[in-house]
DNA sequence: TCGAGGCCTTGACCCAGATCAATTAGGACA
DNA sequence: TGTCCTAATTGATCTGGGTCAAGGCCTCGA
């Protein structure tokens, strides 16, 4: 239960999300009176951190790890709904019951404020409003551009799709970026891949292989990934690539 | 082109979405400041109200009609993201061009708010700030439960989930309710039917014939659609039926 | 060193929904 | 009253991805 658990950061100062979370436009009065309502929490990979209709006491930002939101059908379909990295906002002010299944991918620490000041302060603070407003509308479009993945895309675009968001991602935090080369590791089963996708597990494999032999992705072991020319990639995902920067 | 336009309403007091739009927590003061800022703009059905890219002057509500939001590849293939009724908010303050295609499905009445004087406005009252949010929010859970529609539903479910939502949008309004039975008109063509869940208009018109086949829905004319009984429909649609209240 | 259990891959086959192609229904207008 | 046009239906056929099944490849613990 109690492996090695990651350091949780000791204050705002040091925090790795200070620019990027709920939080990050408020001043240091602020962060002193948020200081006072936050504590942190663990989670292991693989541990659920919420189930859907649970009772929250809390709303948080994911600190570190990959956590994911899903919903599910009394038949067990189920369909990931989000995908949270560090800086990600859990929890909706208003609400006290999760809507969804929130599970841990990799181990995760996350902060949390108890729900009920929180939601004072917030009434109270224009800065925290202002940027979950902002940090809810970009979550929006990126369900949309989820939708028509989901919608209208074939298995091996939407492979690619999902390929190349990661790949953005790691690429805007400066990871393994040389020339058009990009490198990461995949944060997700291929079960969970295919949830994000809504395929089966099969086809995913199945497509991943694919895009190896076509060389538009480098695999080594199962995880890690080397895509070699990004604008390939894009190109396999079948966006518009008219030159959207990288970030 | 100027067929005998709807009257737009001649002033707050007398709008329709009063108490459910963006200023429905407005107080007098801050609705006579919204007045100047704002004008009434009609479109006729079929009519494109936003191109995707498009700089926009202004964001504003949805009066009367229907309209959508939609995305489209190169190729042609396209993916309804949105659909917005009397209430709903078009338009992303501190954005400047539109992201998606908002087409008018019937004709439509729009109140519009010059875009920068609005976002001043905005930035000094709360009570539209925090409306706004709460707006993104429900859509942010709309587009959620619309991804576990697309990704893992079959066609028939689909149409079901579908029917079942305007029928409980109709059903709050207050239209025809009896007894479980809902009645109301179609407000999207077949081909926006299958924009909305991604798949092809003639499956969505074969899967609407055997809905009918099988009494879950009573047809009359192309449009006009009976549902005997609610609880049926929302079985075919494969949701969670534990009594989800309409409204 | 071996076995067990996750995760992943690959093959064979099948079917829901796409595609292609007529045909019909319902207005609007002359 | 016919004719044009667009939306919708229906049929025949094809196929991408699902389903079922059999291994392969790790890592971990004994």
């Amino acid at each position: 239960m109690t492996k090695h658990a990651k350091l949780a950061p000791t204050g705002c100062g040091e925090c790795p999300i200070r620019y990027r979370a709920v939080c990050s436009k408020c001043d240091a009065d602020e962060l002193t009176e948020l200081e006072t309502i936050k504590y942190y929490r663990s989670y292991e990979a693989g541990q659920t951190i919420l189930w859907a209709g649970d009772q929250m006491g809390f709303v948080g930002s994911v600190v570190s790890g990959v956590a994911t939101l899903t919903q599910t059908m009394e038949d067990g379909r189920t369909q990931m709904v989000g995908l949270l990295l560090p800086s990600d906002f859990v929890g909706r002010p208003g609400r006290d019951s999760a809507a969804y299944n929130v599970v841990a991918t990799s181990d995760v620490v996350m902060c949390c404020f108890r729900k009920s000041p929180f939601e004072d302060m917030m009434a109270r603070t224009p800065h925290i409003a202002h940027r979950l407003l902002q940090m809810t509308l970009d979550e929006l479009d990126a369900a949309r551009e989820w939708m028509l993945v989901l919608g209208r895309k074939t298995a091996r675009e939407k492979i690619a799709s999902l390929l190349s968001i990661i790949a953005r991602r790691d690429a805007s935090l400066s990871l393994g970026v040389a020339a058009g080369r990009v490198v990461f590791d995949l944060p997700l089963t291929r079960e969970a891949m295919a949830d994000y996708l809504g395929l089966t597990l099969e086809t995913v494999s199945r497509q991943i292989s694919a895009l190896r032999k076509d060389g538009v992705i480098v695999l080594d072991g199962k995880r890690h990934v080397t895509v070699p020319d990004m604008d390939r990639l894009m190109d396999e995902a079948g966006d518009d690539n008219d030159g959207g920067m990288l970030i």
